[in-house]
DNA sequence: TCGAACCCTGCCCCAGGGGCAAGGTCAAGC
DNA sequence: GCTTGACCTTGCCCCTGGGGCAGGGTTCGA
């Protein structure tokens, strides 16, 4: 009987699903979906059946729209509204380093669009482009990509049919998840010294992995000793851990 | 195997869709989906109905990809593939300012996550954090600027603008040190009876207060009726002591 | 007393795929 | 030759996080 204005009058439950939606930034449709899933308890309702929210309500939606702008999905929001302090504390920390994920990759992703604006399309063949873009997109240094850019306009100009051949090799080598993480170890070691303990490592798996090769791709067009001298000497300019590797990978024959 | 390459260099169809969604890092059936939506032309198929893709498939697919991961909608790749270069080079230049922008939203998101942890600031302003956290400072009791605090999320839900004044006059009074005194009384006296015999006085002390600072301070914005209605009905519910005060300070007018 | 601005439920729709079914095909090893 | 497992084909329904609209009822201010 008076029930109901009890609870109007206490402050608990006044304001109308517009005024909660409003007041935390949201959709009145997305309040009732969060009310659908079991994130956000339904309120009491007044005499004409329309929701009444209150303070605890909004704090609850603030903290969801929270977690779903940092692409929390509503499904664990739910798991962890409902989880101890420690388990809350231990989520936010993972969804802090997601999103700091996510901030790496978008930088990542806005290099590869400037580098789709003004292509290497003008210096190299569109294979080859194509090769470059997907080494950005594994994540390999902008430096290593333009190191193998400059070798493959060198290529190109020096024997324009090898490199052909080359690219192709390369495209299919970049589908194997093994060759792309030989690939980043290497544009990893770049800086590394030349005595560093982990490259004799690096060149056995190097080794390993163009074993693995023989016969199927890589073997066929006869290698050209003036090519493959060009290809081994840019690249153990730029770095010497790299000509290290080369050196360690011929003593292992 | 070496057919396979030169195949490939000659831009000619070899690679199953499996072969080119690892190439590009993608599924096959997103590679498939690219063909339903116009963004990739349908290749040949050999002779038992397998697509079977070039060189020029691995290229789009890459691009397809790289604008995919720019939060670029497949429809608008469609366009955008389609378009003129200097098109395409304006669009790029949009969906740069967007990334940009989303790593932005994305800093502002931790921002808000670390807070998240503990702290109101999420839940009222910036004006609000600072007086609630001012009242505790003088010794009010947790209990009273959480109900403080509740009242506010209410106010700037249902009328942020008022709420926005009002916690300028706020913030000015709590600033006099008779106020703040008052504030300690009533804050002991949330537990009183409501037979309590120092509550004339306390209520009198609150009337001859408000009439102090009249025509000096609070004039600006007009008192609307609903607001203080809200206000006095939510404080009175929570504690009979303070109701019976806003009736003693009402019998004297 | 009327129109605007709210609110209610229920239903279908979107992107960007994922998953599964129910087949056809191909290469390797025995 | 036969099997086995990895691949390919199409077609269909499913998911998230809501948006939009229909077809009502309610409330408030002028």
């Amino acid at each position: 009987m008076r029930f109901m204005s009890d609870e109007l009058a206490d402050g608990r439950h006044l304001l109308t699903i517009g005024q909660l939606a409003d007041y935390a930034g949201v959709t009145i449709k997305a309040v009732r979906v969060y009310h659908d899933r079991g994130l956000l308890p339904e309120p009491p309702r007044d005499s004409s059946g329309y929701r009444r929210y209150g303070a605890k309500h909004a704090i609850q939606l603030v903290k969801i729209r929270t977690l779903v702008e940092a692409g929390v999905p509503l499904a664990r929001i739910k798991e962890l509204l409902g989880a101890g302090p420690e388990r809350f504390a231990a989520a936010l920390d993972e969804i802090d380093r997601n999103l700091q994920k996510r901030a790496e990759e978008i930088r990542r992703t806005r290099q590869r669009i400037a580098q789709l604006h003004s292509g290497d399309r003008l210096f190299v063949s569109a294979e080859v482009t194509g090769y470059l873009e997907r080494l950005r997109q594994i994540g390999v240094s902008e430096r290593t990509v333009l190191l193998e850019r400059d070798l493959w306009i060198l290529l190109q100009s020096v024997a324009p049919e090898q490199a052909a051949a080359w690219i192709a090799d390369k495209l299919a080598a970049i589908a194997d998840p093994e060759f792309r993480a030989l690939y980043l170890d290497y544009d990893a070691a770049f800086d590394w010294s030349p005595d560093d303990p982990r490259l004799p490592a690096l060149a056995e798996r190097t080794r390993r992995w163009y074993a693995g090769q023989d016969g199927s791709g890589a073997a066929g067009p006869p290698p050209d000793p003036t090519i493959t001298r060009l290809a081994g000497v840019a690249a153990g300019a730029s770095s010497p851990a790299w000509a290290r590797i080369a050196e360690l990978a011929k003593e292992v024959p």
